[in-house]
DNA sequence: TCATATTTGTGAAATTTGTAACGAATGAAA
DNA sequence: TTTCATTCGTTACAAATTTCACAAATATGA
C-alpha cells in the first residue's frame, strides 16, 4: 500500500466519526457527495481518501455506512486500542481524565502521572494517579502508546526526554513551548494559544 | 500585501512564542538557521516566512530578536487583544478559563456560558458565568472576537448557530461532532479523540 | 585590503495536496 | 429494452506549499 498522509489519516477519521452518527441512526447507505455535506469537505476528496483503502463504493448507489466503517477502521487502527499515559493531574489534565468522548474501546489512558504528593494514589474516573518517577516503569510493563503532556512549560521538555526514554513513538504536547525529541518520535503540539490567536488572526484578514 | 495562509500564520506565532523566550534569555540576535533547529522547521521556511511582512535580517548576521518579534506580532495581530467567549464550564470550559498560559495582553476570556443553573452567577479565575441565554446581548455588548464550544456533543450545533446569529466570525469546536456554519464563520475542530488517534496512527506507520 | 565564512532574501524547481472531469457501473422509470 | 439520472474510481490537471540554490550583503581576521 502507498503511503498514507497525515492529513488524510485526520479526515478518515473524520470521516469514521460521522459513520458512527449515521449508523446509530440507521442510514445504511451514503454517497459521497452527502458525507461530503457533512463533514465540509468535497466529494472528490472523499472518494480519493477511500480508494486509499478499499473499493467498496457502488456507483448509482453510494456507501454501505457499516461496512465503509468497518473498512476504515481495520486500516488506520487495525483493531488496535490506543494506550495513553498521562502527564500532569492539573486543570486541563483532569478535563482529559474525565473527558467523555473517548470511545472506551478505541482509547484508554491507562494511567497517570504527577509530582504534586497530595494527587498521588487518588484515582480519577477510573485511572489511577502515580509519582511521576515510576513512569518509565509503568509504561513499559502496560506497553503505552502516547504520552500526553499536561504539565507547566518549565517541566515539559523533561517530561518529554522522559517519554522519550521509555520508548513512547507520539507525544501531544498541550505545554506551550516546543519540546526537541528524536526524528523517529512523533510530536502534535496543540497550544490553546496558538490556536485562538491564529484563528482570530484568519477570521480578520 | 499578498494573502498569507493559514498554516503560515500558525508558524508565525510558533516564531513570536520562540522569540519571546529568547528575549526573556537576553538574546539580541538569532539566525534563520537555529530558529528552525528549536522550532523544528527549515531555515529557508523561516527565511520565506518572514519575507511576507519584512526585510529586517541583516545577511551575516541573523535577525534581531525583539525587533523581529515585534514586527510579526504587528502584522498578524495589529495591536490587538483577541476576546474569547467560552461555552461550556463543564471539566474542559474549566481548564480553559484557568489555563495559565494565556498572554494577557493579547487574550482574554470576557464571558462565560452554561445552562446549568448552579454555576451561573460565579466567577472562575476573574471570569463571570453566565446563563445562555444572556449571550448574544453581552457578545454584542462586549464585542467578542471568537467564540469557544465546549458543550457536549448534542448540544454543539445549537451553540453554533447561536455564536453565528450573533456575529461572531470564528469559532473553536471541542465538541466532537461537525458544525454546520456559513462560508463566511472559520471553524477550528479540536477533537481530542481524532488528535491521539491519528497521532497513534502516524506513529505506527 | 583581500580572502573567507556567514547569512539573508528570493526566484525557480520540486513536492505535496486538492479539484475537476469522465468512463463505467448501477438502478429506476418509461 | 432503452433512456435517464446517479455515483463511483481514476486519471489528468491545478493550486498550494516547501525546498533548493545562489547572488548580494556583512563581518572577521590575516
Amino acid at each position: 500500500m502507498t503511503h498514507i498522509s497525515r492529513k488524510t489519516i485526520a479526515r478518515v477519521f473524520l470521516y469514521i466519526r460521522t459513520l458512527d452518527t449515521l449508523i446509530r441512526q440507521k442510514r445504511n447507505l451514503i454517497s459521497s457527495k452527502e458525507l461530503a455535506r457533512i463533514v465540509g469537505v468535497t466529494d472528490a476528496q472523499i472518494r480519493k481518501d477511500i480508494s486509499n483503502f478499499a473499493r467498496i463504493g457502488r456507483p448509482g448507489i453510494g456507501y454501505n455506512t457499516q461496512e465503509l466503517k468497518d473498512t476504515l477502521e481495520e486500516f488506520v487502527l487495525q483493531h488496535n486500542c490506543v494506550k495513553l499515559v498521562l502527564f500532569g493531574v492539573g486543570n486541563l489534565g483532569t478535563a482529559i481524565l474525565q473527558y467523555p468522548g473517548f470511545q472506551k474501546n478505541k482509547i484508554k489512558i491507562i494511567a497517570a502521572f504527577e509530582k504534586k504528593e497530595e494527587k498521588i494514589g487518588s484515582v480519577i474516573n477510573g485511572v489511577r494517579v502515580y509519582a511521576a518517577k515510576d513512569a518509565p516503569r509503568i509504561i513499559a510493563q502496560k506497553k503505552a502508546d502516547i504520552g500526553i503532556i499536561a504539565v507547566p512549560e518549565r517541566a515539559s521538555q523533561e517530561v518529554a526526554d522522559m517519554l522519550v526514554l521509555s520508548g513512547l513513538k507520539g507525544i501531544v504536547n498541550f505545554a506551550p513551548t516546543t519540546i526537541a525529541v528524536p526524528r523517529n518520535v512523533m510530536v502534535k503540539d496543540i497550544d490553546f494559544s496558538i490556536e485562538f490567536l491564529s484563528l482570530f488572526c484568519n477570521a480578520c484578514m
